[in-house]
DNA sequence: GTCTATACCAGGATAGAC
DNA sequence: GTCTATCCTGGTATAGAC
């Protein structure tokens, strides 16, 4: 029984949840404290608890935000035209997180955290199985076209290199996440070279 | 001045750093509190605290230990007989990784923790960076023997293509954390038929 | 060097007034 | 719904006896 409107609950969400993200971007994911998203929103701890029950809901609902924006963009690799080879595919979802996440520390931290906690777990696993069928059906549609090989023989194929494709993705945010130097432009054309097309 | 034998202090700090180990596979790496460790070493806090200043010192020491152990292999790869391709080699070392260490997720969760820790951070790098050379310096190998390849041509290829064997790595150790159903075997397989070669 | 006991702190969550 | 104030837990580290 909502002494508020539904409007009004879902715009404070948003808005704690956007001050979260804000936290976790300055501050790290796994040191960000509850008074410190407090703090960022400006609200106060009554506030916070009024929307979530505990920091576990809260930090699932950012880290949903976070990865599942990144999805939309998988979806929309289909249409792409000239069609991208996959190697040059990692490169635009790389490029893409990389402007939207900012820092990709976050994406290694949640990695980290989803070890010891159910629920991140769940969420890494639907976001890294999504990520891999969206480039899964892309690396079929390639060979399809480049090759001329059957849609089976293509899922075949692409059943294989997959794996190694979603590898590049991983790679690439954990070498942009450790290395103070890293060349992120050649590791995406050395992918796009390299990987098998 | 020391009233001990220098041979008993090291063997308490094996001793313990061991104990930290079996808790860290048991409980995860930054789930485990002090007293975990302690209960496990079979020992005090007074004890810990006498061998090391406070809880960073001795992570710090067990991880050089987790991740060093695994940096032999590395060296020993250029004496493989016949000289394995890159591809392969990944298959090699992450299989033994897997022997060695047991539970990968331990090391996304270290790479998770040196995203707000420098210690962890710097030791991050240093094992990456040995791995990579020790990579770099097999792809550079082969290429020579195997394509006839000059030294400085090879090098260079080896300098492009590295990364992506590193990856390659990387994703082997997150997928086989994330993944129930992870089939190891197909990827490696994959890996090696698939990367540059 | 090692033990027991405890000080001390940070962080998550709640109570009760408005 | 939101605020302030506070409780409580879990964790690191130290003090002082042996």
């Amino acid at each position: 029984m909502p002494r508020v409107s539904d409007e009004y609950r879902v715009a404070r969400r948003d808005e704690i949840a956007a001050a979260a993200i804000r936290a976790f971007a300055r501050k790290g994911f796994a040191s960000t404290s509850m008074a410190d998203i407090i703090a960022e929103s400006g609200l106060s701890a009554g506030a916070i608890y009024g929307h979530f029950t505990n920091k576990a809901e809260l930090v699932q609902t950012v880290a949903e935000r976070i990865l599942g924006d990144r999805l939309s963009e998988v979806g929309a690799l289909r249409d792409v035209e000239p069609l991208p080879s996959p190697g040059e595919l990692v490169g635009v979802l790389m490029r893409g997180m990389a402007t939207a996440l900012g820092n990709p520390a976050l994406l290694v931290q949640v990695w980290g955290a989803a070890m010891t906690d159910a629920a991140l777990m769940t969420l890494a696993r639907r976001i890294m199985g999504r990520l891999s069928d969206g480039l899964s059906s892309h690396v079929s549609l390639w060979h399809q076209r480049q090759h001329g090989l059957s849609e089976e023989a293509a899922d075949a194929v692409a059943a294989e290199q997959t794996p190694l494709f979603v590898a590049a993705c991983q790679g690439y945010i954990l070498h942009a996440a450790l290395l103070a130097d890293f060349d992120a432009d050649g590791y995406l054309s050395a992918a796009a070279k390299n990987l098998p097309r």
